[in-house]
DNA sequence: GGCTTGACAATCG
DNA sequence: CCGATTGCCAAGC
């Protein structure tokens, strides 16, 4: 494997999504302060779009900060995320997480 | 090597 | 309350 220190931020955002507990889910901000990157939320996404090609990886336990699915249009269908979502236990109403703040997993708190 | 884009976030108007 | 703008950082062209 090649390891390069290029895939280490992608590497990390791909432990913590697959570590997000079913019916739960966190933000981009959140991941990206864990990883030391505050403020560049939009990488996690960058990374979550690189994650597509591997399989195994939730992103659709990734919102954004205010719970709402945003990255949906990006899976194989708009209606993938949320009924992954709904699946677990999670509702979801007009593409946006109900009870975010209580489903909200914060790595830097969860994985202390 | 520089400009553009982007699954975010926060602020301004 | 909602639309537009800026900041952030890395990848793509």
């Amino acid at each position: 494997m090649a390891k390069t220190k290029d895939e280490n931020f992608f590497q990390n955002v791909y432990e913590i999504v697959q570590l997000i507990p079913a019916g739960r889910v966190t933000s981009y901000g959140a991941i990206a302060s864990y990883l030391g990157s505050k403020g560049s939320a939009r990488m996690v996404g960058w990374a979550l779009i690189a994650s597509h090609a591997k399989s195994g990886i939730p992103a659709y336990r990734v919102v954004n900060r205010n719970g709402l699915l945003t990255g949906k249009q990006h899976f194989e269908s708009p209606d993938a995320m949320q009924a992954s979502l709904e699946r677990e236990g999670v509702r979801i109403e007009n593409d946006q997480v109900v009870d975010f703040a209580k489903l909200f997993w914060d790595p830097a708190k969860e994985l202390l």
